[in-house]
DNA sequence: CCTACATTACTGACCGGTCAGTTATTACGA
DNA sequence: TCGTAATAACTGACCGGTCAGTAATGTAGG
């Protein structure tokens, strides 16, 4: 019914010029759904997630829904697989473009990181992955190997540059890497669960540099610059 | 059934000597109810856990938790309120007994922290808090405002004692305690979501202590202590 | 008119919450 | 000290709502 209204009342499930073929958006609705399904998977968890919900956000019943995803857990999945890994291969093609100070590297990285998946909805996956990962091992570890793993490694690859060419104390990376990357995630699961609370909101732009700022003048080998 | 057999094999339910009085456990069973529900909610979340798994944890059934508890949410807050508001006293008692460096505080109000909440299975409750925000807002208001709040509190007069000493740099306090508890903080929501993924697992001690070396090092007025 | 896409109506498992009944423990009179 | 009545603690079958998943039905393009 609110499905009926939708339908009757916006062009979003209307057939649509496509591939040069008419269709009735077939080849769309696969990406609203994913993108309904993180909405409401991040703001209310899996369980309290509604299938009718989902398809009612992306313009759809759920009947429907059941034609591209073969159930609840198979959306959850695609949720994860395609939110965050397109993301992390850039990055990690940043890290072979690039040359210069490993500092300035790291700065580009978290940043990169902040504006593409901290700023954006994409954010809410950590903080889902971390919910649910107790009920969907299987998803976790791939989550895991898939996003974790991988943006360790790209980090990782950073601090390593910049303990070989003189610039960091030679301290171990794998703990570095972790202490460089916990302040930013947490930034970006706390939107999705305190933010509301915090009457006093950080700037994220400005939190993102001294973090920077911080952290490097802890690693540097020479004396730091003084404030 | 399960749970007549709980009964009769363990002494768990039985009579038991307390107060100078025979009871029948009444006593004993709130902290056993909330020690098996806060198992089961950091392992499954507040949707996935039934409270007949609570009850049969604790050793009875479903309907002698309504005894103590008046529905699902009850129990949840009260698994929040108990957990860690004590832990939280203690800690201001020591910011208010210290006398000293700004750096030692800080190395025993974090060590402390680990210890009394991380490394136990209250670590679990920020993980729960964070995954059910959106659907508890009241609970996760009192959670903003009892624990979060008050931790900041705590540390930030450990920072603005350092910042007036002349230890630490003039930098914003509240972001520098957020750089401060962050990585502690994830580091127990880890323990109860990803770690079981993590094949290389890192020693707390040894990262809390390289945390707070290369943080303090960043923030230290004077040149710093070269690795 | 038929195929592909979509909707609506339905089913059944599951689980929070209830409550009539059972068992353990205490109180008390003889 | 021993019944026996009174009560506190506890049990588990049951009810009702919810929601993932399915089946029956509709409708528009070619």
């Amino acid at each position: 019914m609110g499905m009926g209204a939708a339908r009757k009342g916006g062009v979003s499930a209307r057939s649509v010029r496509a591939e040069g073929r008419w269709t009735r958006r077939k080849d769309a609705r696969p990406a609203e759904l994913l993108a309904a399904a993180l909405d409401l998977f991040v703001e209310r968890g899996y369980a309290g997630t509604r299938l009718d919900d989902v398809a009612s956000r992306a313009g759809v019943s759920k009947g429907t829904l059941y034609l591209y995803y073969s159930s609840k857990e198979e959306l959850f999945k695609a949720v994860i697989r395609e939110g965050l890994v397109p993301v992390y291969e850039h990055g990690e093609r940043m890290v072979d473009a690039h040359s210069g100070s490993a500092e300035d590297l790291i700065r580009n990285l978290l940043r990169a990181w902040w504006e593409m998946i901290g700023a954006t909805n994409l954010g809410g996956i950590p903080k889902l992955m971390i919910a649910e990962s107790g009920n969907f091992p299987e998803v976790t570890r791939f989550y895991f190997d898939e996003v974790v793993s991988r943006g360790r490694k790209l980090v990782a690859r950073a601090v390593r540059l910049g303990i070989e060419s003189g610039e960091f104390r030679d301290l171990p990376v794998d703990q570095i890497v972790r202490l460089m990357l916990a302040p930013v995630m947490l930034m970006a699961v706390w939107r999705y669960s305190f933010a509301f609370c915090d009457t006093t909101p950080l700037d994220p732009d400005s939190y993102l540099k001294l973090h920077v700022d911080v952290l490097l003048n802890g690693l540097r080998a020479t004396e730091p610059a003084l404030a």
